[in-house]
DNA sequence: CCCCATCGTGTGGTCTGACCACAGTAGCAG
DNA sequence: CTGCTACTGTGGTCAGACCACACGATGGGG
């Protein structure tokens, strides 16, 4: 059950599959990219190359690449130039892609959005921990394990505990933000927002969009179209932070 | 600018772009499976038949299919009977999908976090609000907005009854579960792990499971060991959704 | 000498056709 | 009625072909 985690850089799906063409390349692409050496505004090779370079066809090759362009890792462009042209790579952490997207929009019920959040939150604070250079101070998480080894606790009681122990974790974390937004969430965007400002250029032009789209939102709700609703709330928090946070990375070789 | 939001029912990606065949395929099975045409368990038409009716070569059809997979929507299987044989629509919201993990485990800075999270409670508050069926209290909200219209606001100002406005639709919308996710997380994660209680056939067992996946954790993060540190603890948290929440849907005629 | 229009090249995007292994079914033999 | 065996059609994969486009090189005009 444990089993190999190390088998595939993030372990992708379920493990223990029928090998699949386009998994070896979409494994590739992700080691590459998580070891470091593909960097973000670098361009994969072309998908001939790729294909012959991993033994899958063609075909193969871009339905690796169209996942993780959906995955919001890459981004295409039709027609590049003759040496250089193949996939540029955008930022690994990538903003709220489209699958983000669809997932969002697709889910009916709310356990499926504490899910995400939660294993979102959760997951950067295991990170943090382990990449803290000193070593972080676990001791009352571990406390919390071995009150939990107590044979006789009831569901109610380990679940306590259980939550007790995730919240100590975030709180040994010393990334801020995680911790905040475990708190509060509130105070963490209010924070980020703050902090983007500075890398806005035109705050007139976007202070402006923010008020058009407020209304958009409301007039969206009022009218109980949860479809248009849900796009434009999207839109616009994406949007906000594109512009002060995502970095595109364009080609780097434009001008 | 503003744009036309209703041209694809989720918008996959941004608008005004090259129309992409496998585009076409998504958006088919896409709007089905929210407007309900499709449900949990049924089929698709085999790739053959997609690729004639919706006028795209059988290569797009497969790229679309592999996104849907990767995204958690459907499920395939090679070599299925004759008349039947196509592919298996999974829970629509389906918990915690392959590009999820990938779009966790690759994210390395905060604010990807921070942005996600805000993306999925903030759009389920306007989906909730969109949906009540009397009309949810917005005045807050809309006074919020007009004090937006100011003229005179600096841009802290400004944010600041930005994230009030923000947090004014979370506390209008009367579902629970948001509303605590969005003030807390902590008090919400805990409600429904306890919810869950009553979904488990052998709480023992995978109080057992918990036990061990912590220590695992813990070890982890001790090892410094960021990568497995990322894979435990996802596991531990979808492995605990999933039993208590997540409907695999498998296929209802298998008996 | 520099600037700009032109052309060629190679790319991604797409389609077609083909082959394979396998699951399900129908049909036959016992 | 039971069990085995072909057959059928599926998804999985590959190879080849064509298109529109973007880039770089080329060559002419200033």
């Amino acid at each position: 059950m444990a089993g190999d985690v190390t088998a595939s850089p993030v372990a992708f799906v379920a493990t223990s599959e029928a090998p699949r063409a386009w998994r070896t390349v979409l494994d590739h692409v992700e080691s590459q990219l998580l070891s470091g050496a593909l960097h973000p505004g670098e361009r994969l090779p072309g998908e001939r190359a790729l294909s012959s370079e991993l033994g899958v066809g063609r075909s193969s090759v871009r339905e690796a690449l169209r996942v993780l362009e959906v995955l919001g890792l890459i981004r295409t462009q039709a027609g590049s130039g003759p040496n250089a042209g193949a996939i540029i790579i955008a930022t690994p952490s990538g903003g709220m892609s489209a699958l983000m997207r669809l997932q969002v929009a697709a889910s009916g019920f709310p356990v499926a959005d504490i899910v995400r959040t939660r294993l979102i939150l959760e997951t950067a604070v295991a990170a943090d921990l382990a990449d803290a250079s000193p070593q972080p101070d676990l001791t009352e998480a571990i406390a919390l394990l071995d009150a939990m080894d107590s044979p006789d606790l009831d569901p109610a009681e380990f679940l306590a505990l259980d939550a007790a122990f995730h919240l100590a974790l975030a709180e040994a974390s010393r990334n801020q933000v995680i911790a905040a937004t475990m708190a509060g969430l509130r105070s963490g965007i209010e924070g980020y927002a703050r902090a983007g400002l500075d890398r806005l250029d035109d705050w007139h032009a976007t202070s402006d969009r923010l008020r058009r789209e407020h209304r958009g939102i409301v007039d969206a709700i009022r009218a109980a179209d949860a479809a248009t609703a849900r796009t434009r709330i999207h839109d616009h928090i994406s949007g906000y932070y594109a512009e002060t946070f995502i970095d595109p990375a364009p080609n780097p070789a434009s001008r």
